[in-house]
DNA sequence: TTCACTTACCAAAACGATTTGGCAAAATAC
DNA sequence: GTATTTTGCCAAATCGTTTTGGTAAGTGAA
C-alpha cells in the first residue's frame, strides 16, 4: 500500500488555468528569457495565487542537474549536547548556505554506518561538508566518486582531492599564553586534550574538532614555551574532551613540586572546569595562586566560579569559510587551492586569571 | 556561468554496459517484480560495481511522487547550545526516521523568516515536523497547502489539521513532587519558567519545549499541591529557561518567611542551578535545609555541586513518537487521531535532595 | 511592398528513474 | 503434440520542470 504523499499543483495546472503553455509559465516564474505581455503575466499570476503553486525544486534539479543542496555531516549536533564549538560551526554553515541560496541536508554521523554515506551519493546533494576522523576511508571513496568535498580538518591528514578548513591552533595557543605571560606567569602548565588519535575518534568527542586538535594544541604549547626560553614545560597526559578524569591527581602532583606552576593552559573548557574543581579541592586559590585558561567559551565556563578566562573560537567564521570553500571547489577550483587555516581566536578575560603571585 | 555539479553514472550507463535494458536493471536494483537469470544478474552486478552506480533517490522520487524525506524544524540544535532536551528530541527523530527509511531535511528556524518555509513546500519533503510558537500563522498555511504536519506542542493550541506530540507535564511534576513528599517535605516552592507566552517565544528559549510548558508545569504544580491539601503554595514569578535572573531575590524573600520552604521544584535545570548558586550565597544548605529538584537532566546539572536531582524526560521517545505520528498522518489517518501526550518522565535522584529537616 | 528584426508565445525534447503492457521462449499440463 | 502458464526480458509512457528550436504577429526602414 503506497504511502500518501503530499501532492501539489504543477506547472501544468497553472498553464491550463492561465490558458498559456507551460513554457511561458516557466519563463515567467524563473524570470529568465524574455518578458511576457502584461495581460499574460496577469493571468499567470492569478492562476499561481489561486492554486498556491510552488515550483518543485526537485523537478527543477532533474533537468538542471543540480539540487541546490549541500550535505553536511559535522559532529551530530544531536550528540554534542554541550559542545558549543560544534554548535557554532553548524550555525555558521547554515548562515552562509542561506546567503548562497543553498539548502542543507544534514545527515547525522551517529546513524548506523552500514549506509556509508549512500544518502550523499544518491544525487540529493551537490557537495559535501564533513568532519571525519583521521584516515576515514569513506573520504577517499567519496572523492573517487567525484563528490566535491570539504573536510573540517587539517590538510595534511587528508587524501588528495578534497578541500579542508581548520582553525589556526598556533594562534589559539599564542593568544592564551601571551595573556598569561603578560600577567607575569613564567611557569605555565598544560592540561592536554585527547592526544592519541584513536581516543580522539571516540564517539563522545566533539568530532568537529579537527581530529588532532589536542595534539596540535599540545605541540603549539611546547613550541611557544620553548620560544620563550623556558625549558621542559609541564604537560599532563591526555584527557578526554568531555568528562576528563585524572585531573585531580595531576594537579596534586604539580602542586607538590618544588616550583609549582602559577598558571594552567587547558586544552578546552571542560578540562579547565575540572581543573577549577580540583584546585578548589586542593585549596589552591584561583586566580590568587593559580590562573586558569580554557578554550571554547562554553556557557558552563562563563557561569563557573570564578568565571573562566577562555579563548573564544569564532567557529561561525569557520563554518562560513567551509561553505565558501566548497562552492569554490564546485566551481572547479583545484583542490590544492582549497585548504584554509583560519586564525579565529580571541581572548575572553574573566575572573580565573590574575597577576602571577 | 553554471556551477559545476557532481555527475554520476545513470541507470542507462549500467544498462548499456551490461547489455540489457534499463527496465531489467531497475528490477534488479530494486529487487521488485520477478527475478532475472543468474547470467543477467552477474552482468548487471559487474557493471554496477565497475561504474560505482548509485540510484538517484531524487529521480526515483520523480516518478514515485515521494522523496522519502521528512522536513524537520525543531529548535535549531545550532542555537540551542546547552539545551539537552532539544538535542535528545532531535536524536530520537533521527533514529526513528532512519529505521523507517526516511531521510531528514533539517531546516533551522533561525534562518530568516522571509522564506516562510518555502523550502518545505517545494516538493523536497513528504511531511513536516516542527516546533513553533503558539499561534504561529505558518502552521495554518502549511496545513492549508496540504502538507502533513506534526507539531511538538499541545493539541489544544493548534489549528485543526495537524498532529501533535508533547510530554505529559502532569506526570513530570508528579514524579518530582512525590519524591519530595516521600522525603517528608510539606512546604514545597516552585521556581517557574517563562509563563507568559510572548516571553516563551523569545529566540533564546529552547523552542522545542511546547510553547507553554512553563505554564503547564506551574499549573500542574498548583494542582498537585492542592490535591495534597496544602493551601497557597509558594510560586515564583516567571524565569527565563536559559539564564534566569531574579532568583537570588526570590530565595532571599522565601527564606525570610516565618515558615520557609524546605524544598524547591524548579521548572528546569538551568533555573535549579541558579537556585543552587543563590542558596549557597545565602548560606542555605542544600540538601541539608533545602532540597532542590530540576527538570531536564542536563550535563551541567549532573556536574553541579551538589549533583542535581532532576526529572529526566525521555525526549528520544518524544522524537520517535513524532516521526511515527507523522507517518500515520501521511498514511491518511485523520488528524484528530494524531494527538499524543506521552508520559516520558523518570526521576534521577542525586545529591540535591534529602529528608526534610 | 519587402526585408530584417523584435516580441510573445508554443510544441517537443530532455533529464533519470519507475511502471505498464507485452512479446518471445521455455516449462508444464493435458 | 498442442494448449497453457511461467520466466526473462524489453519498448514506451510517465513524473514536472527547463531548454531548445521554432512560428506567427508586429515594427521599422528601404
Amino acid at each position: 500500500m503506497p504511502r500518501r504523499s503530499y501532492s501539489k499543483p504543477t506547472i501544468n495546472d497553472v498553464a491550463a488555468q492561465a490558458k498559456v503553455s507551460v513554457t511561458t509559465v516557466s519563463h515567467f516564474v524563473s524570470g529568465r528569457s524574455g518578458a511576457c505581455s502584461p495581460e499574460t503575466a496577469r493571468r499567470i499570476e492569478a492562476a499561481i495565487s489561486t492554486l498556491h503553486y510552488t515550483p518543485s525544486s526537485m523537478r527543477r534539479g532533474l533537468s538542471q542537474k543540480s539540487a541546490q543542496m549541500l550535505g553536511v555531516s559535522v559532529a551530530n549536533p544531536s550528540d554534542s549536547g554541550e559542545h558549543p564549538f560544534s554548535d557554532r560551526i553548524w550555525r555558521g554553515i547554515n548562515r552562509e548556505a542561506d546567503v548562497q541560496d543553498y539548502t542543507l541536508l544534514h545527515y547525522p554521523s551517529s546513524v548506523r554506518d552500514s549506509r556509508d554515506y549512500r544518502v550523499f551519493l544518491d544525487g540529493r546533494v551537490d557537495g559535501l561538508i564533513l568532519s571525519a576522523g583521521v584516515g576515514d576511508p569513506r573520504i577517499a571513496r567519496l572523492v573517487e566518486a567525484g563528490m566535491p568535498l570539504v573536510v573540517l580538518s587539517r590538510a595534511d591528514v587528508l587524501p588528495a582531492g578534497c578541500g579542508s578548513v581548520c582553525a589556526d591552533e598556533r594562534q589559539t595557543v599564542a593568544v592564551a599564553l601571551s595573556h598569561l605571560w603578560g600577567l607575569g606567569h613564567r611557569r605555565i602548565a598544560h592540561l592536554a586534550g585527547p592526544c592519541d588519535l584513536a581516543a580522539s575518534a571516540e564517539p563522545s568527542s566533539p568530532a568537529c574538532y579537527p581530529a588532532d586538535a589536542a595534539i596540535q594544541r599540545r605541540q603549539a604549547f611546547r613550541d611557544w614555551t620553548a620560544a620563550q626560553g623556558g625549558a621542559d614545560p609541564l604537560v599532563s597526559p591526555s584527557h578526554s574532551w568531555g568528562k576528563p578524569s585524572g585531573i585531580a591527581e595531576t594537579l596534586a602532583a604539580w602542586r607538590a613540586l618544588p616550583e609549582p606552576p602559577t598558571a594552567l593552559f587547558c586544552a578546552n573548557d571542560q578540562i579547565a572546569l575540572s581543573a577549577l574543581e580540583a584546585a578548589r579541592a586542593l585549596d589552591w586559590p584561583v586566580p590568587g595562586a593559580l590562573s586558569v585558561v580554557g578554550v571554547d567559551n562554553s556557557l558552563s565556563g562563563s557561569l563557573a566560579n570564578p568565571a573562566l578566562t577562555t579563548v573564544d573560537l569564532d567557529s561561525a567564521a569557520l563554518g562560513r569559510e567551509t561553505v565558501r570553500c566548497l562552492l569554490r571547489l564546485m566551481d572547479g577550483a583545484p583542490s590544492e587551492e582549497c585548504h584554509v587555516t583560519l586564525p579565529v581566536s580571541r581572548l575572553l578575560i574573566r575572573a580565573s586569571t590574575a597577576l602571577a603571585p
